[in-house]
DNA sequence: CTAAAACCTGTGAGCAACTCACAGGTCAAG
DNA sequence: CTTGACCTGTGAGTTGCTCACAGGTTTTAG
């Protein structure tokens, strides 16, 4: 297969396989040829797994390590597994921020719809929000 | 005020208040003597409005186009408006995908629990991830 | 047979919003 | 007068692609 096949093959761009490979997550066969690369059933193994791994969260390190422990016939799914737990936690960690970002500008829409508009006046830039409260968990959870 | 002056007023790294300058949200006038930036009040009063902006979830660009509206003496707070809901529209199209990639977490994790680890055996890699089942909104929601 | 279209190659840049590093200049304190 | 803290501008790194470019190859149409 060239790059275009199996891109197609495995419902990607072609230029997301010539990432992977730079990224060394496919490691095509060349023909010798022309120096075309050619990928085979392993190598489209390889990209589906990818592929599917990036949709549960795995980062492309994480695969790329996943992967180099499958070719060392190791079995990788305790990484998987624990990696995989950890990636948990961070999706629900973001979750609860956007909802606690969303609850910010929600509160803050309704109390906007009292406020008239008014021009800069050299103290204020807008006073939505200038005069618009400090979220708590910016000194109480980022840092 | 000079850079470290500003930077701790704010609540903000000294590299973020040249970052936000280098981006010219912040026009610092200078020391003739040794080039020195000097900040002021006004400038401060840009920085602190530029960090709630952030907050509420509005971008760089954004924050350049409502400062600049400021400086022409038009009211920025039709844009700040207008701009907010779509914002707010994004966050809740954000929220909603990682809820869905949660579930799809949690349901693997439930699944995985019954399965056995296994080793590569040059067909699959992990079945953990290749017998996974594909996600619906990968065809129907985001392309 | 040839010319154009379609594909291939490697590489570099762009996205967002910082963050860090570097090399060299300035300034206050001891 | 030296040390240390600060200043300057700039370039690179972060993530996962995506696009662009310049040139080589292969396929297809005329």
């Amino acid at each position: 297969m060239k790059v275009m096949e199996i891109a197609k093959a495995a419902g990607v761009k072609p230029d997301t396989v010539r990432f992977y490979t730079r990224e060394g997550l496919l490691i095509p066969a060349r023909n010798p040829d022309n120096n075309y690369q050619q990928f085979d059933a392993e190598d489209l193994r390889r990209l589906r797994f990818a592929r599917k791994a990036r949709q549960l969260g795995f980062s492309l390190p994480e695969i790329r390590s996943i992967l180099n422990q499958a070719d060392d016939h190791h079995s990788p799914c305790p990484l998987v597994r624990e990696v995989f737990e950890q990636r948990l936690e961070e999706v629900e960690r973001e979750i609860r921020e956007l909802n606690q970002l969303r609850d910010r500008m929600k509160s803050a829409l309704t109390a906007w719809q009292a406020m008239p508009d008014g021009t800069p006046d050299g103290h204020t830039i807008c006073r939505l929000i200038e005069h618009w409260d400090e979220p708590a968990f910016v000194n109480g959870f980022r840092e």
